[in-house]
DNA sequence: TATTATTTTTAGACTTGTCTAAAAATTTAT
DNA sequence: ATAAATTTTTAGACAAGTCTAAAAATAATA
């Protein structure tokens, strides 16, 4: 069994390993929980004697198998909540996170396979992120950023890559929400920045918006 | 903020308090937790210093009034999420103890009050005990020891005192749930034991069980 | 009421997870 | 390739919450 402070550490080192693959480095880690590297050494440590990471001074760690399964589990739970508090509870996508973040660490595979099956099963998440089964796999969706969309080329809206509160309200004041259909109506050189067509209403986007912005091509008007 | 330890302690007191009125004893709390009586005078400091307790050196605590608040805002999560888990997820009522201790120390107020219009307002949890509102206020129901019934006299099965799992499952083995209207076919003086009427279902109880089950008395057949 | 038994508190130690400051290793740059 | 900058680790400290063992206070008993 694994406590909080741990399995926060396999979330973390988890979401790493998926951006850039090969080991983690402990100021990586600290960086992103928010704490200092001389405190990532110590947990590393402890984590590599239980066997769910492999760490060789100096040189970062990465999980095993084992550990990967129990941060993916933590991920399951975490996006399985997220659904359940937007769906169900009526939260908005900017409202879930905090919470999940403590509903993740509650320990019962019952609860969470009841929740699951309550849930119909979802594949996603509120903010499009792909949810692990039981073994820990993931659905891999094809998915590029609006950014990369050339003119008259359109796709339906999947997903955030900034889940910041501020970015998910500012698309919710925007009307951008997931499953709405974008076309490119128009790209302009100068900055970037995008003219779309997201149901029937015309907006333009910066680019920063657009690299934040999932899109699953499909060709055509 | 209160940490989990101290919310469990609060908790603790709530529920003994509730028993024997005046002070609790410093042993009463350590029993009750399953730690030791010094681990609780160190808490009973703590929490003294931050004006949830009354605390006098060798004379128990007492609640204060915030401490009866928070205390009862940690029930009220308690039994919310017990009311959720059979509602929603099937569990059974013998099942859901274990996670709502868990789950009771998820700090949302926008989760609790959600939760609470998503289950439609309950009044008691699955073991029949009272829901305490967001105010911590109970709302107290008349209610019977069923050892305390007469010969034909009758009433519906509103709660349970000891609601350990081994109790529950086997109340549910005779098929004795909360709502089912009960009634005293005969009382046997030489044990105490009770034949009893519910639904179409002639049962013999012991004593000990009669004593463990709480009845809304109401008169007639 | 004096003595014994029980309860409660104190004192000191241990664990987990964190921190700061300094030392060691690695990487980058000249 | 050597010096400078950065990263990582070590060493020692601290807070929270717990424990054991001993001391102090209270309660029970003769």
């Amino acid at each position: 069994m694994f406590t909080l402070s741990e399995e926060n550490y396999l979330k973390a080192i988890y979401h790493l390993e998926l951006g850039n693959d090969g080991g983690v480095s402990t100021n990586a880690i600290a960086e992103k929980l928010a704490t200092k590297a001389s405190s990532v050494t110590d947990m590393v440590k402890k984590l590599s004697e239980k066997e769910v990471v492999l760490y060789k001074k100096y040189k970062g760690v990465t999980l095993t198998i084992l550990g990967k399964t129990v941060a993916a589990n933590v991920v399951r739970k975490h996006r399985l909540w997220e659904v359940f508090l937007v769906e169900k509870l009526n939260f908005s996508w900017h409202e879930v996170h905090e919470v999940a973040e403590q509903l993740e660490h509650i320990k019962s595979a019952k609860l969470i396979n009841q929740l699951d099956r309550f849930l119909g099963f979802p594949t996603h998440d509120p903010h499009g992120d792909p949810i692990p089964d039981k073994d820990g796999n993931l659905k891999i969706v094809e998915k590029s950023l609006l950014s990369t969309l050339s003119k008259n080329e359109s796709g339906i809206c999947i997903g955030v890559d900034d889940s910041s509160s501020e970015f998910l309200q500012f698309l919710d004041k925007k009307g951008i929400t997931l499953g709405k259909k974008i076309t490119i109506l128009d790209k302009e050189d100068f900055d970037d920045s995008l003219s779309i067509l997201i149901g029937d209403k015309k907006l333009s986007i910066s680019n920063k918006i657009a690299s934040n912005l999932y899109i699953r091509a499909h060709t055509g008007q």
